[in-house]
DNA sequence: TTTACTGCAAATAATTTGCAGCTTA
DNA sequence: TAAGCTGCAAATTATTTGCAGTAAA
């Protein structure tokens, strides 16, 4: 697996995010710790599976991966992405140049995954809250296509992650 | 339910689906016919549980509906939507007025779901196709917020779909 | 010490699949 | 007819939960 400067840079874990969670009376526990920095070293959207998994030997529980998330994810420290094969994946969310909002270009065949940024949607989402009288409005924006490596091998190439685990292409595809 | 033109507007039938179907070698029965039909009459993204449900007395199995909605997915006749709720929805997709091309605005307290018209990434997707050399880009983009009702409300809403299988709101928040 | 957190196993829930019988072409 | 469907039940897979033991604060 080549290094892309786009898809498998380490993510940096948000900052005081142990006060932020201790300030909502949780506590800071080794797992909780390890899940996070599995999230940024993996550097990209993984999912809960693949999170314990790279834990390896210091692994802790999957369920106690699955409920670190769900804290991490209702204190806004981490984001769900969906990318329509049938598995949800997990990032870090944040403000610095790794996890401040972004979205992603998922590639069809492998399951390559592109930091996306620069999207421009916020005067999009403003008409919204004029014209329907939605507050609070954000969004999840994924693309999808065929990166460069497939386009050549025609065959469905040897999926970027989680080797072993490729999804059906099937459902993969989006139906746009 | 009061009516909402913009949300529950019963869809149209992809012409011509029988021969599509016929033409990839597949059948016309009477079970997808009946998938079809109730999510044309759903009129918004809904899960399988809820199709296989509208179908009432005359149902038809939830195994069928799930390998319908696959068969139909693959043809390009059905497009699947996800809210980050954990329910995996179903639309159908087509290219007339009720089935092009489109974006949700999905209510993170009541689940209501809007149908949004007119976002113009294509141009956003040539750029993409051009700086990494992806090819068949696609995107799809949802929008997330509070609606009217539940503003005044304060209180989670009475769930606008699919009454009594509310997720939990946790699960709704997108993690933006 | 107190109470939150964790591991483990059992419980759920959403999908998928094997198979024998039923239908469409 | 023949192959493709369908229903039903069992099998998977992802995720959640109960509980008793462990560890932060």
């Amino acid at each position: 697996m080549e290094p892309d400067p786009q898809t498998c840079c380490a993510q940096t874990l948000p900052a005081h995010w142990m006060d932020l969670l201790r300030s909502q009376g949780g506590r800071v526990t080794r797992s909780r710790q390890r899940v996070l920095e599995a999230m940024a070293q993996l550097g990209r959207p993984s999912t809960a599976q693949e999170i314990a998994r790279s834990l390896g030997r210091r692994a802790c529980n999957l369920a106690t991966v699955y409920r670190s998330i769900a804290l991490f994810e209702n204190m806004g420290l981490v984001r769900r992405v969906e990318l329509g094969d049938g598995q949800t994946r997990f990032e870090l969310a944040g403000d610095d140049q790794h996890t401040h909002h972004h979205h992603h270009l998922f590639c069809k065949r492998c399951g390559r995954i592109l930091k996306v940024e620069g999207c421009e949607l916020s005067r999009f989402e403003a008409s919204l809250a004029r014209d329907h009288g939605y507050t609070e409005i954000e969004h999840r924006l994924e693309f999808f296509g065929i990166c460069p490596r497939c386009q050549s091998t025609r065959t469905a190439g040897s999926p970027q992650h989680s080797p072993g685990t490729m999804v059906r292409p099937d459902r993969r595809r989006p139906a746009q």
